[in-house]
DNA sequence: TATGAATGAGCGTTCATTCAT
DNA sequence: TATGAATGAACGCTCATTCAT
């Protein structure tokens, strides 16, 4: 049947990109051989140039698809309507930065600052399919949280780009030091939410003290 | 004379870390060749052998010099008495900002996180040589600001992470959006400590709340 | 029907030799993908296997074949009795020199030329079948020339190869240096006959040299 | 000294040369291994590239440099006024056709019809500086035989290149079919002359002959 | 029988490293 | 000490050949 072949050779694209995965992000592009990709996916090494043009054309499909699932994922996270902005933030940026914390998004990321100066593209597709989208929905939300009285300032209009921090944060530690010293990533976001969003001790603090007036 | 052998011997030295920081952060560690550093430097490609054992040796010594440069200004940054956190933080974080948008520092940590999978030595290096030493900093900071009222809640004593977001913010953005979207590192920056810090208003405010207890 | 079946088998098999001809003269034998001889056959590539052992077994078997083809030519073109040696020789080399000039016979030869290196069985196959037996043709032509009077020295006896030498200019010329300067293979296959067989009067040469300007 | 270093390194580059020629002569270009030419040269793999941009480039400056030797040795021939053209034809062709038995520019030229298809600069390369100036004199000398009644007809002013017939014959047939049969150019050479250049006498012809025997 | 996806040996080329000068 | 010509290990990619379908 044709399906077979094309679901054998489908499941092949796959697994080699998940070598490529798995290599890039051990040794970065330069270092990583493409015959390593091919032995990781249990493939011959001609095998990888009848999925992909060529070592670049393979890292770059990888960025892509890889972005794209989590693209998917990003798209998926519809808010409730009601939600407040913080634990809208939390909802969205727990999963991701676990997953950081793992290795795919946070090294995938790694990757594409590394080797951001030979692939211009990839962060132009980047900005364009994520980051811009992204910063584009923490605006509506702040908005939305300032005309509700959860926000006091216009920060995150102004600079969406600071929710993000936490999962950087999240990501190099990981990347680089969490060897030396253990992050608990859920746990800063939440002290990193804190700060931002101030708890409800404090409003309910504050709506005290505006009572009490 | 020896000193004059020996001082010429140093500059030299000195132009291929250089060159080096230059040619490594341009194009990544494996795609600089040892033959551009030289032709960078000035001098022929034998004589970086001379001065360092292989790449990778004048890689890490690349590293570890130019992070040295940095430690010991962050050293000299000493707070001043009386300060409050929230300026003493931007007094030293803004300059770091503004060299990460303009290359060198921003670029050596890009160059860390791209690398760290190849040389581990680096990242515990500078974890023990900066980010400890900073984070100790930073606690200490924050538990006087906390007895002084400037911060209500312990985040940045569990935390000290968080202060380094907007400079890994700046950092990536600058590294790979900068051209499809400028950011204003500076007043990101002063949003960033403005959520953190609660503006004199809200303090004032709360102040006040206090006070009428 | 087995018979249907071997038909078709044939024709598959004259394709792709027919193919190998084309790819082979276009790019000679390295150059030549297994697999481009197979797209221009309209076959798969591993049918090519399916009748010979490797690429170079087709390669020998084409040149063999189309050899083969010329040679019987040869073999038919029967000399009529009576005939005069220079009109004989013109009659035969008359075609060959234009199949030569338009592309099969003048690439084989230049193919032969250019793989005799690494197929010395194929020129031994080609002096036998060809060459000798055109030699020995030649010589016998030459010595009833002589008794006739039509030739005076003996030299085509002991050199018949002389005769081929315009088939090689043409061949030569054609290959490398027709686009910079046409040749007009016929009118100098005239000149040369001209040259070797006197012709019998000064008025006749005349003619025919300001026919083919 | 400087002239040491260029000395070693012209010498190099020669040998180079040389063993490319060797080893192209041999197998071709595609079946040639650069590695095998390096080791001809007795020299590693990575001085090729030193000295050639690429294997192409190799190849044609070896064909380049090959027949610009040969063409310097076609300038030099100048002609004795007074010659008979038949004798200068012989003092001209005669060493070629030697040193076309002999290897170096039959090789040559069997390379340039083999790989013309891919190096079509290379042919007319060859035909303007070799050809058409070997065309050239060939007319001359022609139209002078002609005035001079050494030749009859206006053939060899028609088509020059049927000078260029018994080196080709020679050059083919030395590659091709020599081990099967040994041919002796010089003696073909003369009878070639014979034929286009009717000898004085049949006395001095039949002694000829004899003597070629 | 016919196919073309899969394979891996083989080659062109690069570049870190050495060493004669 | 400083140089850069020379080296050869290493890697990306191709393509002849095989074999499951």
């Amino acid at each position: 049947m044709t399906s077979a072949r094309a679901a054998k050779s489908a499941k092949r694209r796959a697994a080699i990109l998940a070598a490529a995965l798995d290599a890039f992000c051990e040794k970065g592009f330069a270092a990583t051989r493409v015959e390593d990709v091919a032995a990781k996916a249990g493939v011959g090494k001609g095998t990888i140039y009848l999925n992909f043009k060529d070592k670049q054309a393979l890292f770059e499909e990888l960025i892509r698809s890889t972005l794209g699932t989590h693209l998917a994922k990003l798209e998926a996270a519809r808010l409730t309507r009601g939600l407040r902005m913080r634990d809208a933030v939390e909802a969205i940026a727990s999963p991701m930065i676990e997953s950081a914390g793992k290795g795919r998004l946070g090294d995938l990321i790694r990757l594409m600052l590394a080797e951001s100066g030979r692939f211009p593209d990839l962060a132009e597709f980047y900005y364009r399919e994520v980051v811009a989208r992204a910063m584009t929905a923490v605006r509506r939300l702040a908005r939305q949280a300032i005309s509700e009285g959860e926000l006091k300032g216009d920060e995150l209009v102004r600079f969406p780009q600071i929710i993000g921090a936490p999962m950087l944060v999240t990501l190099i530690w990981t990347a680089l030091f969490d060897k030396f010293a253990p992050l608990n990533s859920r746990a800063m976001l939440r002290a990193y939410l804190d700060l931002v969003f101030p708890p409800r001790r404090a409003l309910s603090q504050r709506r005290r003290s505006a009572a009490s007036r």
